[in-house]
DNA sequence: CTGAAAGCGCTTACAG
DNA sequence: CTGAAAGCGCTTACAG
């Protein structure tokens, strides 16, 4: 549809002739001069998107230095962050491209005006968009897709829709494994401080939560799940709120590692110990796994090449291949560290058989 | 000097008449065609600079889209530059800056060619270069300063130079507030484990070591004092070479955080305890002083805002103006957690007055 | 609203 | 190596 009519490059004449109008009138079009009437208006652009025209600086912009790529961080920092953006960086470098790095909070990204930075995007000659545990609406994916920007979103908040290609890690199987290594070592009573309900990832740990006790034969209290958001804050509030109980827990498993985090500080806080009187699973095996007192039991998400994967994804689309899927997953994997040991065998309920 | 010959913008023949050459000729020049004397292209080339002339390109570049500023950062991903670059992005938020990351490492960045790569961020519009610890040859940064393309070193491992401006920390001043803590808590056996011997942050806080220990009249020993590398594993092995002594210290001031963690892990491994038995204070206040057991003293450097100081004065240079200084130095400030205490009493010397 | 004509700024092809 | 001449692609000023 959108493809050239004949090889040569097409000029503001080819364009002309192509609408029945002058030179001139092209030129007031693509300016955005108001001296046009509509329907001639409308007849020049459908000619500039079928011959897929492009001024000379468009020319100059896509083929002068290397690509570039937009990446739209959520606004918090973390090592999580720093992972991925490492993965990115290392094969932007491989394959000079160069990454234009924005920090955004997901306020300011939903406020954003799209229709306008996608038109930038455009003019500036970026290639594609990846965004980081970020979310848009449908009608703001247009604003891209429209454009032919292709986007990519690593660890989407939403499910994968269509419009779109996400990069995520094997959720439902990494809280499947930490909940299995828990059980495995003799643990019954399984807590979960799980992510914001929203966001798709945690939503899928939680889900491989369950499915590792049921398929157990442990049934899951609604009292031992909790959920937030991926913070530290959250970490130490859960664990209190799960420590409180009549019957507590004798092991967590948190949404991610910052969260662990904090089940670490208010564990140590009430004199308790781990793993002797609790063990602890955290998620994402961020560099912060090998840096707590005890090191803490992870299930690894493999960050840096989720950000490969997303710049791959992001320059394939935009050299106009297919991908095979619009959504991959990479594996998890669940390093034991020394935050997991089996339970007190007093906090073992009488009866049980393990 | 730089200053256009009058107001109305320079155009190719404007440069032709001060050259006293014709337009083609300074078309060659600028597309750097080599059928073109040198002494002629040498005058071109003058009176290029002499009006300040852009391409209609690079005038466009300017005035399209929001400004675009290059960022490299040291290749290995530390806590240390996500905070800077934390910073630089808040910055660039606010500001409307776009900000192009690269990575690369110290060997690549001097392999690189300069000349092509000012050229291309000219081309590309980019405004100025942030480098985070990294260094170039006088001969490198003439490169950019040729193209009036400012550049700010963060961190410098060279001590301040003509050609770019710098932003750094007190390191001396950060050094000296460390080892006096430290000898107001009784210490006299104080180590010292350092970064690079070419580091001029590293040198400045040997150097406040030095003045602290001479301001009480407690002499230096050279077997206290080690330097190496920003690096945890020269924690490890430097904890272990100062362990070894006959009379090991019984505080050690680490160059880095990430130092300071090798050299806990080492003493924990030695069945050693950190206040209790060995008193330890870090340098950079990054994140992890918090994550440690016990949580780590540590000299703080502003790094966020140094970033964003950074990226303010690029941002000024590129608009013209001239900065108060070519170099400054934000205020580290020492932050007394749970790594230091006073020495047990039986290690310090008999006849010591303290 | 539209477009013939003139113009702008840069580049190309080529004669010397 | 240099530049007069021609050309390219877009834009502007203005007559209708």
């Amino acid at each position: 549809m959108r493809e050239a009519r004949s090889k040569t490059k097409p000029v503001l004449a080819t364009v002309a002739a192509l609408a029945g109008v002058s030179a001139p009138t092209v030129s007031k079009v693509i300016n955005g001069r108001d001296d046009v009437a509509e329907s001639t208006r409308a007849r020049v652009q459908a000619a500039l998107a079928e011959l897929g025209y492009e001024s000379p600086m468009q020319r100059r912009a896509r083929s002068t230095g290397p690509a570039m790529v937009d990446l739209v961080i959520d606004g918090s920092a973390t090592q999580y962050s720093m992972e991925i953006l490492t993965g990115i960086l290392d094969y932007a470098a491989t394959e000079d491209v160069d990454v234009v790095v924005g920090s955004v909070t997901p306020a300011k990204l939903h406020r954003a005006n799209h229709e306008e930075w996608a038109q930038r995007m455009v003019e500036s000659g970026r290639k594609g968009l990846i965004l980081v545990t970020s979310e848009m609406t449908t009608q703001q994916l247009d604003s891209f897709a429209n454009r032919n920007i292709p986007v990519v979103v690593i660890d989407p908040l939403n499910p994968p829709r269509h419009g779109y290609t996400s990069v995520g890690a094997t959720n439902w199987a990494g809280g499947k494994a930490a909940t299995e290594h828990l059980i495995s070592l003799g643990h019954q009573r399984i807590a979960f401080l799980g992510g914001p309900r929203a966001a798709e990832c945690s939503v899928a740990r939680l889900h491989g939560y369950l499915a590792g006790l049921m398929g157990h034969g442990i049934s899951s209290r609604p009292e031992y799940v909790l959920v937030g958001e991926f913070s530290k804050a959250f970490g130490l509030a859960g664990a209190r709120e799960l420590l409180d109980l009549a019957e507590p827990p004798t092991a967590i498993f948190a949404g991610c590692d910052a969260t662990a985090l904090g089940v670490l500080e208010e564990v140590r806080h009430r004199g308790l110990r781990v793993p002797d009187d609790l063990s602890l699973v955290g998620f994402d095996g961020t560099p912060l796994t090998e840096q707590t007192l005890p090191r803490l039991t992870s299930v690894a998400q493999p960050l840096q090449e989720m950000g490969r994967a997303a710049l791959r994804a992001v320059l394939r689309l935009a050299q106009g291949e297919m991908l095979d899927s619009s959504h991959m997953e990479l594996a998890t994997e669940l390093v034991i560290r020394d935050s997991t040991a089996p339970p007190r065998t007093n906090h073992v309920p009488a009866g049980s058989d393990l």
